[in-house]
RNA sequence: GGGCCGUUAGCUCAGUCGGUAGAGCACCUGCCUUUUAAGCAGGGAGUCGCUGGUUCGAGCCCAGCACGGCCUACCA
């Protein structure tokens, strides 16, 4: 059942009768127009007195008897009508009168000054392009509902300037992101959503099934051990920007399908890839911000290199302190007398000593990082695609970036030892075997690839969503999101 | 999962002590041929998120539910 209107509805409809009884078509096709809104208004010493002729959507009339005046907003900004009688003549000064804030017209005229200075068109013919039919919303506070504004993006767009600048911003940034990488030779790669078997990532996947095939299918968590196949293959720099799925909680940060960039640089280490992590910043701030300045939430960033690097187990004994290093026991109670709840006393049910690091991490350390920061160097137990440093052996050569506190990104230098690679993914299927459904499943033929030689390789991934977050000063993922992920309304 | 808050006209929001539902925008009518949050006069517009309860009487009090927001927890 649809439900009613409401009575400004039934009168927008009841006007849309009353145009198709005045023989004109609410909803005709193509219109040419010679000018954006913006070049008449930018372009206005030479165009005076020319016929330009113009469309958009009317966000606001202002009527004088036996004439007025409308607000055109096309996507590059706004320009007045001026529709007078005795220009347009009876017929069409009567459809103007059945028309709305919310129609869409195209408008031919002439460019000109109104006595207050603003550009606009004395409109001599004017054309219906589409009737609205339900109104928008409030024209001096816009759409605020937070809910609303998701649900019906469209309508934030129309009446959000902010929200536009946004999505603006984010193509800019993912162009960037694109321009950045092809100058460096990168090759743009395209690879599987659908996956027999996930990795790259602890995390929960979400399940499909395909017919014909009568397999299950998961959607990737991470575009990693294909791109690898592509190093393997001997592109040598290959990336990709594309949506990433997890099935797990969602908040400022996380959203269940969100968009990530991850590059491959072969004969490249971590090092290059800080090095790389930085130009890209440095660029994306400079060409958003004209500087590498900028604040995120009323905190001061700056994304000039050189980044702070530090060492995970120097930032864990900054908190808990250096003994507390020495063994898994020692950290155990380290981490209670900061505060951290570790559950059970059972020694079996501990997380392992990776873990508490990471938990360590998570708790005390990453939302204190506010300048930019490579946390670097991660036990090797939470790092089974990266490969060991070589003064020792449980560390491994990753890092992550940190910006405001947010996790932006992760990197290491690539395993591309087989047989370690087979142990490490041997150790994570157990986990899997323990009920640890995050952790990785064994990839028979990734783990070929690796056989038939990978280079050494540096490997870099970075949420594009919250990259956008931080350089929008958007408070959360879901406000870089067209659609963000929403339960659906109930409907009776 | 837990806590707090919100849900009233298409939108933005009021709603006092529990006593017949309000404003502005939008929409419609009238006047108005350089206005711009145009103006003036008038009009129509409601399942007060849903379900139950208390009460002579509920938008308001109580309980449950739904959806959302913020925080928190979990989760690479």
């Amino acid at each position: 059942m649809e439900k009613p209107e409401g009575i400004a509805q039934d009168q927008m409809r009841a006007n849309l009768e009353s145009l198709r009884k005045n023989g004109v078509d609410p909803y005709p096709r193509r219109f040419e127009r010679s000018h954006l809104s913006r070049e008449v208004v930018d372009d206005f010493d030479r165009l005076e007195g020319s016929e330009v002729t113009v469309a958009g959507r009317m966000m606001a009339m202002r009527g004088h008897g036996k004439a007025g005046f409308a607000d055109l907003v096309d996507v590059k900004g706004k320009i007045q009508l001026y529709v007078r009688r005795d220009e347009v003549g009876d017929e069409q000064f009567a459809i103007w009168e059945l028309l709305s804030v919310g129609d869409i017209v195209g408008a031919r005229g002439e460019a000109f000054k109104t006595r207050s200075g603003e550009v606009s068109v004395k409109v001599k013919e004017l054309t219906l392009l589409s009737k609205a039919l339900l109104p928008l919303p409030e024209k001096w506070h816009g759409l605020k509902d937070k809910e609303l504004r998701y649900r019906r993006r469209y309508l934030d767009l129309i009446s959000n300037e902010e929200t536009r600048d946004v999505f603006r911003s984010r193509s800019r940034i993912v162009h960037i992101m694109r321009e950045f990488l092809v100058e460096r030779d990168f090759l743009e790669a395209e690879t599987p959503i659908l996956q027999p078997i996930y990795g790259g990532a602890f995390a929960r996947a979400f399940e499909t099934h395909h017919h014909s095939l009568d397999l299950k299918l998961y959607l990737r968590i991470a575009d990693e051990l294909y791109l690898k196949r592509l190093i393997v293959g001997g592109f040598e720099r290959v990336f990709e920007i594309g949506k990433d799925f997890r099935n797990e909680g969602m908040d400022r940060t996380h959203s269940p399908e969100f968009t990530q960039l991850e590059l491959y640089q072969a004969y490249a280490d971590y090092n290059v890839m800080m090095e790389t992590t930085e130009s890209l910043f440095e660029r994306l701030a400079r060409e958003l911000h004209g500087g590498t300045k900028f604040t995120w939430q009323g905190r001061e960033i700056d994304v000039k290199a050189p980044w702070k690097r530090v060492k995970v187990m120097d930032a864990v004994a900054e908190v808990v302190g250096d003994d507390a290093l020495k063994s898994k026991e020692a950290l155990v109670e380290a981490a209670r007398a900061v505060g951290l709840e570790l559950g059970d006393s059972q020694d079996d049910e501990l997380p392992g000593f990776g873990e508490l690091v990471e938990k360590i991490l998570d708790e005390l350390v990453e939302p204190k990082l506010i300048e930019p920061t490579f946390l670097i160097d991660y036990p090797l137990e939470i790092s089974p695609l990266a490969k060991q440093t070589t003064d020792d052996p449980d560390i491994v050569e990753r890092f992550e970036i940190f910006i405001a506190g947010i996790e932006l990104g992760n990197s290491f230098t690539e395993l591309n030892d087989p047989d370690e690679q087979v142990r490490r993914l041997g150790a994570q299927v157990e986990k899997r075997a323990g009920g640890d459904e995050e952790a990785h499943g064994m990839d028979d033929d990734f783990i070929m690839a690796l056989r038939h030689g990978m280079p050494p390789t540096g490997g870099l991934g970075i949420g594009v969503d919250r990259v956008v977050m931080l350089l929008t000063d958007s408070p959360g993922i879901r406000d870089v999101i067209l659609f963000p992920t929403m339960r659906p309304e109930r409907s009776e």
